[in-house]
This record gives C-alpha cells, sequence and structure tokens, in this order.
DNA sequence: CTGTGTGCAAACTCTTTGCATAAGT
DNA sequence: ACTTATGCAAAGAGTTTGCACACAG
C-alpha cells in the first residue's frame, strides 16, 4: 500500500479568505465562475465532508446560491477530475463524494446513509495479493458497515 | 475480524444432480417455480459467479430460458434474503450479487468492469476501529481496484 | 469579443411497482 | 381451488446530454 502524504484541500482553506477559493480553482484548471466558487465555498471550508450531488445542490439552494442540478454533477466531477474531490462507491444508485482526498477508509452507517472516515493510520490491511497479469492495483477501497446494535 | 466457515452454495450442489436445486429453494422458503430453478441452476452449479441482473438474463435468454428482467430482479432479492447470494457494491448504478456468500474480498477491473474474488485467508484487517455509540459492524467490505498496468 | 460554463428539459440507465395472467401445491 | 410468482409496461431514482444563453478573461 502506497503511503502518499497529502495535504486536504480543506485544512488549505478554513482558515483562509474566502477569495483564496478562486485561485484553488484556477491552479486546478478551472475557471473561477459564481457557481464553482460557491460550491468550492460550501466544500472546502468547514472539515472534511461527504456529499451527493442532491445534498450539495440542497445546500446551495438553502443558501440562495443559484445552481442548476445539471452544474452541481458538472462541478463535482471537475473538482473530482482535478483532484479535490474523491468519489466513493457505496451501494446503489447514489455516488457520494469525499472532500478528503488523502487514503482513508470509510464507516457506512446503513441506517442513516451517512458516510464517516475512519483515520488514515488506524487499519492497517496485511496480505494484499498481487494484482493480476498486465494490472496494479489503483486503490483499495474499505467500508465498514455499521448498523443498530439491537438488529443482530 | 470474524472468522466464519460457511459452505457455498455452489460446492453444494456443483456435483448433485439437477433436480436438487428445488430441494436448496425449498429450504430457503422459495417455492421452486421453472424461472427460480432455472436461475438458481445458472447460479449455483458451475462456481463461483459474480452477475448483475442484466448479465443473468442475457445468460437465462441465450440458453432459451424464459425468464423477465423483473423476475431477475426479484429472483436476485429473493436468493439474496434468503442467504444464497450476496451483494456487492461496487460503483454507480450497477447491482452485483455474488454467489460466495462467505466472508472474503474483491478485486474490481476498472478497465473490463470484472469482479474476481481474493481468497479469504489472503486479506487481514488490523486495528479495526470500534463502532460508534449504538452501532455494530455488519460488515467489512474490501474492494481492490485494479487498473491497465500502463495507465499510471 | 471569444470561448467556456450554465441551465433547462429531454434522454438514459438501472431498478422497482401495479396489476392481470400463469403456475405451483 | 387457493395462493404465490411471473410478465409486461409504466413509473421512479439518479445521472448525463444537447443546445441556446450568459458570463469570465
Amino acid at each position: 500500500m502506497m503511503h502518499r502524504p497529502q495535504l486536504s484541500t480543506q485544512r488549505l482553506l478554513s482558515e483562509t479568505a474566502p477569495g483564496d477559493v478562486a485561485k484553488l480553482l484556477r491552479g486546478a484548471g478551472l475557471r473561477p465562475t459564481r457557481q464553482r466558487v460557491a460550491l468550492a465555498h460550501l466544500l472546502f471550508t468547514g472539515g472534511d465532508r461527504h456529499v451527493t450531488a442532491e445534498t450539495l445542490h440542497e445546500e446551495a439552494q438553502a443558501r440562495k446560491v443559484p445552481v442548476s442540478l445539471a452544474t452541481v454533477y458538472n462541478t463535482l466531477h471537475q473538482f473530482t477530475g482535478a483532484g479535490l474531490l474523491r468519489e466513493v462507491a457505496v451501494e446503489g444508485a447514489k455516488t457520494y463524494f469525499d472532500t478528503n482526498t488523502s487514503n482513508h477508509y470509510h464507516f457506512f452507517c446503513e441506517v442513516s446513509g451517512q458516510l464517516m472516515d475512519i483515520s488514515t493510520g488506524a487499519i492497517r490491511i496485511e496480505g494484499l495479493p498481487e494484482a493480476p497479469d498486465g494490472m496494479t492495483i489503483s486503490r483499495v477501497d474499505v467500508l465498514v458497515r455499521l448498523v443498530d446494535k439491537r438488529s443482530r
């Protein structure tokens, strides 16, 4: 397993001036449009976040940021491509996006649908087999599923 | 990590008479209808399998088993509920079903969309954190994502 | 100005559902 | 017979796409 120390984007911004969001975007090769700046601000100021397109869209609406759902999807994928976000596969339809792009794993609460980070150092995986033939391991996802205590 | 030895269903059937599929279904509380018997036969005779509703449906059609896609979905969920199958969350829309219901992990080839089992004993996870408050860990999913060697 | 981004609505994919018909016991 | 399962077609959720308009540089 690669141990790639990587600065979380939100740590970069949590105590910086709001205007710096524009720089972040420019640095990623993305034009700092109103919508992108607004969404980046929602995402990258205020700790690690796990959003879906829908939750982010609702949040933007609640804060009176006019953004269409299609643009939220576009933006989430652009941010992901630029390395500012990471996709987390959980189940079925919904795609989750994580503002923490460093190497780490997740709890997933099957009751509430909530994702939580597991601190990077906590889990260690041993005995990982070699990738087959001409393949390379691109990533190892670990998802610890949670249920109510009484439910089993 | 729990080490729960569990007999795979396909091991149960791989060298048994075809008619015994009916017993398997009855034992699971499912009426052995034509469609269910046919699908169970496709699934549980011939080693571990990873199917989606679509691939199983196509396979059934190819073998001239008349079954609707809706019934394939129903049946996959019924089998899962009965413990004969296990769902594997990989990404986006598609749901994969695994005939190996024992505790094990997966390779996922992002090029071909193919799932492969990783032998149970190979991987060991250490330092798994406690579940929060009133929660219990129901399962730990490990997905090792593969890409072409040259693609990075 | 010029090119890229946005918003809308329609299209698309995978999955679920309602209801009449068919099949199992 | 009585009950449960199936099949179809329509509906549903999440996501993507095409194209005219709007905005950033």
